[in-house]
DNA sequence: AAATAACTACCTACTGGTTGATAATTTTTT
DNA sequence: AAAAAATTATCAACCAGTAGGTAGTTATTT
């Protein structure tokens, strides 16, 4: 793993717990071992880096959700395989959604990291757009954003009350 | 206004901004005319003003929402109320909930703002609940956390997208 | 030789927090 | 009513620590 890479992922664990003022760049040079001049090597500065991490956040996130239509051909709801997605990051990670922590900030962040944030929402809504429009749903630009709106806020409050039965109840 | 509310009423702006790094002492002490130190005879600690902040403002939130059976014999449904509540946050304030925003970063605050942010919702799913069962909800307990949780992803992506119609049509 | 990736050293600005002092006000005692 | 004591609200000055960022240098890799 390269250090670019592990800067990235040592801010994505930051930020995913306490959002984009919760990261430094002494903090993640000190974690992966090298000094925090050497961060403005390979990110400018502090909103270079929250956009490219934001940025791959949304690839990795819209690459494992892969093809709804995939997902209906094998008699599985696309829909569910999205709450997965979401249910893993609080399960696994223990971890908010990047894009939903920084989309709450959003006000207060630099321009270059809003615009990502708002990528990541575009191409989310789309996936979920097209899922709900092969589930046969009247109107699934709607059903898309309460999915979407659904899960995020299930999120927060399953992190908040730290108990994952809320999201649950939430999504069942 | 006393200086004390006067402190309040300007980080609950900048928090509903931009998180609970989003304020300091000197700033919130020059935006009301007095000197850093001073704030902190008023909140001894950034954590102290950071709880009586989200203390303060559930107790306000669940005083405007009223007595739901009231609002049932007037005709109205009281999960209109609330959802109109969260809206005008959106559209007149044009701020995140306080809570929504703490909540999901409460992962990195500290002990005592987190409790208060429990708090909120903790009163706001009882409120939702009774609301709810008003209404012959069969599940109200789960309907309650769905209500939250779609509201506070919808104030999220409305933010973020910069456009009202995105909670509106989660909400409708 | 050139490009890459790191370094040391430093800067200015800001962070939350502490100290001791000072008025002005309010409460208590005489 | 007058004097004494306590409380409230503010201040200037300061502290150690951290922030993002810069300049110039060195080491490593291709």
């Amino acid at each position: 793993m390269s250090k670019k890479a592990a800067l990235l992922q040592a801010a994505e664990n930051k930020v995913r717990l306490g959002g984009y003022s919760n990261f430094s760049f002494r903090e993640l040079a000190t974690e992966i071992g090298i000094k925090s001049a050497s961060v403005h090597y390979h990110f400018p500065t502090k909103a270079d880096l929250g956009a490219e991490l934001a940025h791959q956040y949304t690839d990795a996130f819209i690459a494992v959700l892969g093809d709804p239509n995939a997902h209906k051909a094998n008699g599985k709801n696309p829909i569910d395989i999205y709450t997965q997605l979401f249910r893993n990051a609080l399960v696994i990670d223990k971890k908010m959604c990047l894009c939903g922590l920084l989309g709450a900030e959003s006000d207060s962040l630099p321009d270059k990291v809003r615009v990502e944030v708002q990528r990541f929402f575009n191409k989310n809504l789309a996936w979920l757009t097209q899922a709900h429009q092969i589930n046969g749903e009247l109107n699934p630009a709607r059903a898309a954003i309460q999915t979407v709106s659904l899960l995020e806020g299930a999120m927060i409050i399953s992190k908040t009350l730290d108990d994952i039965s809320y999201f649950e109840q939430a999504t069942f």
